[in-house]
DNA sequence: TTGTATGCGTTATCAG
DNA sequence: CTGATAACGCATACAA
């Protein structure tokens, strides 16, 4: 009695062979509902569960290994939070890992999650380019807001995105308006699009970009927190410094809110600011920051979606990209040009 | 060779017997090391992967269950986060189920974990109550942030926090201290605790309770977010109003922040805060909240020992409760009262 | 030290 | 429609 019941247990609680309880258990009509009853009654009374390392040694496992980076971080959890939620709607499990950012945990995470011989692989965010390598094509595999070759991306546009903060900006008013992205030195071709997007929207507005608006980081590796503040006050304490500034990330936007605040700057008094992702805190009325939204919930139906639609036999390892449309959230660091300065 | 190679195939790539293999896997120190080395070659050609599933049959399965509320909720995911990285570091795999907050998710969660013969099963904050029964006592059960009888829970010492919240704000010479505590009404037990504290505190101090101070709420279900922000818009409006608050969560000092805000209220110079939980967010120069401090890593590292220790002869369902001493941490929303009047 | 036989819980195949 | 039996990949006990 000490350990789990077994269909056996069950068949002969039943008083049936194994086979018809595997039939019940695999939903097939196939069964004598009165038999099936008896059955399900067995199982009641056993409290028998079925057993999923067993099942996943003859069918394909009902487990997707999702590999995130630092939950700690709030695009991360709420991204994993998504995934999970839609996997779970559609009968699937989550098998969740962390690399807390670190890239040397990304080789072991995969590795364990190929271990469990899960049904797919949803890479979140920035993680994975290392790891790509160890898994074949024999898996469907997804990298939301990330992208590889040869795999499928499913990402947010960010040119548009960057392109629909300048529009709103110029709507206000604004024509000196700068643009921040370090800190996403990790990733260069997302830093890269939303800058993109950046100069189009300049450029369709028909104003000129002024290198002193800019602050990006490239190359080398991420500055210390006390260096990027410094750079970011620096930007801030400039004479002639721009009436309005688009982040290239919503942290960034934080940081910069805090350091126009230790400056006496305020926003969207003197200065109208536009962030990028829309984490949960973004709409916190304290903060209340005017961003671009990244669609969360499509990210995740689409990945699902997509490991869903995976035939095996098809193999699958085209380089395919799915661009999402982003939508502005308007809401109070933002201020016409004119009000400003009646200010 | 569409399928992952076994050991079997292992075993014939490196000339020996699949039992060989199995030992080097389970690292016997029985092996030659010269054909220990040849079966590892031979892995590493064929990209051997264990086969969880198979493994899971034979032996204790490495995967702990976690089961989370939403995720989106940063005292979630952050707790979250510390169990998988603490657990990985000790060669546990975490499968996360998260509810969304959903209690009826409750119960699927569970089965399915249980379906997968984890190791264990961690519930995280407010989960589990509904459906323990469904868990039997042959794994152990972990209940971190939370609790529940027959069963471990590890918790922060919530009397304690408030008190020294109390004692802070006494220190800086606040005798008017308030408590708000509305939106904790999901977990009584929780609120009566922190609020016990704020009473020892009080009374420690020689201080009397105005209950128009108090803004608690129990018995019914959670207030909207509207009913709820006007509670403590009136509670901030009355005449004669404290100056100081212990809020028993930090979310509530969030939005107590954000109704000061807009009431033109001023955080620390017209009114002292402090919260508890200490979530990522409020570290945040903007936020900068002064709150005390629950010990994720402790908490982590309490319950991975506790799983680890557990010998499946001893069955173990005693109600046990370690209780781990909070911390406070000091920011920018508290400040000393005549420094208040001062100003 | 290595090889062989067997069991784990389930599903798939095929005979009745 | 049901039941007997053979996989599945791995671990273990025991024999060589």
């Amino acid at each position: 009695m000490r350990k789990p019941p077994t269909i056996i247990d069950v068949a002969s609680q039943a008083g049936v062979s194994k086979s018809t309880v595997s039939n019940v258990l695999q939903h097939k009509g196939t069964v004598n509902p009165e038999l099936r009853q008896r059955v399900l009654d067995a199982m009641d009374m056993l409290d028998y569960r079925v057993h999923a390392g067993a099942r996943v040694m003859r069918q394909q496992s009902n487990v997707i290994g999702v590999i995130a980076g630092d939950l700690g971080n709030p695009f991360n959890a709420e991204l994993a939070a998504e995934v999970e939620a839609q996997s779970a709607s559609k009968g699937f499990n989550v098998l969740l890992a962390s690399t807390g950012g670190v890239p040397e945990q990304e080789y072991t995470k995969v590795r364990t999650l190929l271990e469990h011989r899960v049904a797919a692989l949803i890479f979140l965010a920035e993680v994975g380019k290392s790891a790509i390598g160890l898994v074949g094509d024999d898996i469907p595999v997804v990298f939301i807001s990330g992208s590889a070759s040869r795999r499928l991306s499913i990402t947010v546009d960010g040119v548009a995105g960057t392109r629909l903060a300048v529009e709103h900006l110029t709507a206000l008013g604004h024509r000196k308006i700068g643009f921040i992205s370090a800190m996403l030195a990790d990733e260069p071709e997302v830093e890269n699009e939303r800058y993109m997007g950046f100069r189009k929207g300049m450029a369709n507005a028909g104003l000129e970009i002024s290198p002193r608006y800019l602050l990006r980081e490239h190359g080398t590796r991420r500055a210390q927190q006390a260096t990027y503040r410094d750079l970011v006050k620096a930007y801030l304490q400039q004479e002639d410094r721009p009436t309005a500034i688009v982040a290239a990330l919503d942290q960034i936007a934080l940081e910069i809110m805090s350091v126009a605040n230790e400056l006496d700057i305020r926003i969207p008094e003197d200065l109208s600011l536009v962030g990028f992702d829309d984490i949960a805190i973004s709409s916190h009325d304290l903060i209340s920051l005017t961003t671009i939204r990244q669609p969360l919930d499509e990210f995740a139906s689409v990945a699902i979606e997509a490991v869903m639609r995976f035939k095996p036999e098809e193999k699958w390892s085209k380089t395919e990209n799915v661009m999402l449309p982003p939508t502005i959230r308007i809401r109070r660091t933002t201020r016409a040009l004119h009000c400003q300065e009646a200010v």
